[in-house]
DNA sequence: GACCAGGTCATCA
DNA sequence: TGATGACATGGT
């Protein structure tokens, strides 16, 4: 058990959780979380500046926890660099502090695998059954969580116990991807080492994983903030704020989109997407 | 009891 | 290259 504060400004705790970016976080009370990271149950309570982190895990470290939520990166001026019209505007006043997440990239490919053609409370009740069935088992006080299965128990496993978890027609991406990566066809040192456009190749050479996925992966587990996810919200939203509700092809979104906001386009697809899902448009 | 979901893949023109 | 339909399953 381990406890200490870290201050975090320019943040939203709810937001940064709730956005859809990540599956794995519960809400337990007012800006207060908890969940599964680096193998260990870690609480997050927000006031203000100040996080109040506990966790299972003795060795855990302020700055591990800083550079999750990526609390060094300058928002604001992240927000100067996007904010240019009256909808992203919006979009950024509506959900203030909300940060993309450097997540593991095992956990959060697999995750947005399982994303596809689904829904956001199914997508987490298939990841919940994945970790009770081939997570470890962690405890803190009265609270029991499981950690995300390493891809070799997904690479080991049969079709028919992925199955089990709901995975249904994702089963066998999941099995021949968790493969891939132990062969080492994919790491986060290769993906990050390389351009946009060669680490996305590369991610769409796994299976399940097409531009969507693909660019979720480069966005919330590499870093590469240029990176703009166009799924069945996105593609609305775009539509209807920025090419006058025509149907436009998911690739000229992302292309017109990337160029328009910029270096930092994933942000902005990160608060639209909230923005859209939230009905606030 | 339809309808839909943070898409991808195979197939065909 | 671009369009089209199948795909497991459960929430709403």
């Amino acid at each position: 058990m381990k406890s200490f504060v870290i201050k975090a400004s320019n943040f939203s705790l709810s937001h940064t959780l709730e956005c859809g970016q990540v599956f794995r976080w519960d809400k337990i009370g007012v800006n207060e979380y908890e969940g599964v990271i680096a193998g260990s149950i870690v609480k997050i309570r927000q006031e203000k500046d100040a996080l109040f982190i506990r966790s299972s895990n003795s060795r855990l470290i302020p700055s591990f926890i800083i550079s999750y939520f990526d609390l060094t990166l300058d928002l604001p001026y992240i927000y100067n660099t996007i904010g240019q019209d009256k909808h992203i505007k919006a979009a950024i006043a509506g959900f203030k502090g909300l940060r993309i997440i450097r997540q593991p990239l095992w956990e959060c490919l697999s995750s947005f695998i399982i994303s596809a053609y689904n829904n956001i409370p199914r997508i987490k009740g298939i990841i919940h059954n994945l970790c009770v069935c081939s997570g470890k088992r962690l405890v803190l006080g009265k609270c029991v969580y499981y950690s995300f299965p390493p891809p070799r128990l997904f690479a080991d496993s049969s079709i028919g116990r992925l199955k089990r978890c709901g995975t249904g027609f994702r089963a066998s991406y999941l099995k021949k991807t968790a493969r891939a990566f132990l062969d080492g066809k994919i790491s986060p040192r290769l993906l990050k080492e390389k351009p946009y456009e060669e680490a996305k190749k590369i991610l769409m050479r796994l299976d399940g994983v097409g531009p969507k996925v693909a660019d979720c992966v480069l966005l919330y587990s590499v870093g590469k903030l240029g990176a703009f996810p166009v799924d069945i919200w996105i593609k609305r939203v775009m539509q209807t704020l920025y090419f006058n509700g025509r149907q436009v092809s998911e690739d000229k979104i992302r292309e017109f989109a990337r160029g328009y906001f910029g270096k930092y386009a994933g942000y902005a697809q990160q608060y639209l997407y909230h923005y859209a899902r939230r009905g606030k448009w």
